[in-house]
DNA sequence: TATTGTTATACTCTATAACTATA
DNA sequence: TATAGTTATAGAGTATAACAATA
């Protein structure tokens, strides 16, 4: 008998999961930008004013490399570093109005990303779907909205 | 107003299934693996005999990355190569008695695996989710037992 | 002295392409 | 000449640690 190689739930959300960030990247490369550079400007949109410090422990990645991200976002004017007059040590970051409108794009594809992702699933199946997704997210003490590993592209 | 960010089931899939590899990852280190080494192991096992250049094929990676993979496991004596008499080019791949004691052992890691990272779910709810999910993977036309991708480590 | 942001360095990983042997 | 396997080279991306400014 050859061994019977069962693929749990676990490789399958693995599998996914790559499948699905690897697609997105495909996606927002049309708009010029990286995952990483799309996770960062959600997080300065979602909270603005916050320090680089701050953002990097957020984010689960080193100082080093934000400065990079956000080098790159502000060269075209989607975020921009404001000197806080109380410390000027600290740059509050803040979503420009030109990043708004990016942020609108983003939203638009992640749309379709996700309709051609889940193609497969009736709309009742979609959200039992999500529903288990975000319970597992949540009992794993995962951040939301927070994708662990900003490697890549 | 703030922008609400709705979070979509395919970022959900692509943040857990990161947190899954990364998981994975750490347990597996435990028996001196990495992923695309365990990965592969499964492969060979899955189907014996079969080239380097085949196998690289199947998995989707340049077969000079193979080459640095295999000489791990045989060096620790858990695959190995066989000439083929007829045209002695080719490498057959073969997995150990010593390799099959270890798959034995990756299995045990995986189903702890599993079952942290489901224990959220009741056995009814994974059982859901192991459908939905084998249905979004066949749709996205994902090879079975496959890994996209086999970066790290 | 401690902290924010930045830059420099060193390391890991990968793909591309050259190379050897067999056919 | 074509193919399997291997080795070499070069590039991208990252984290660690050194550095400058401010507190």
């Amino acid at each position: 008998m050859t061994t019977a190689p069962r693929i749990g739930s676990a490789f399958l959300l693995a599998q996914i999961g790559a499948h699905a960030a690897s697609r997105f990247a495909e996606r927002i490369s049309e708009l010029d930008l990286t995952p990483p550079q799309t996770g960062l400007l959600r997080a300065v949109a979602a909270e603005p004013g916050r320090s680089q410090q701050s953002l990097a422990r957020h984010l689960g990645t080193p100082a080093s490399r934000l400065v990079a991200l956000v080098d790159g976002l502000a060269g075209r004017g989607l975020v921009e570093r404001r000197r806080n007059p109380d410390d000027r040590r600290l740059h509050a970051l803040h979503v420009t109005p030109a990043g708004k409108e990016m942020l609108d794009r983003i939203g638009g594809v992640a749309g379709e990303h996700e309709q051609d992702l889940l193609g497969a699933l009736d709309p009742d199946e979609r959200a039992t779907l999500r529903e288990l997704l975000s319970r597992v997210a949540d009992d794993q003490g995962l951040t939301p909205g927070v994708h662990p590993g900003y490697r890549r592209l």
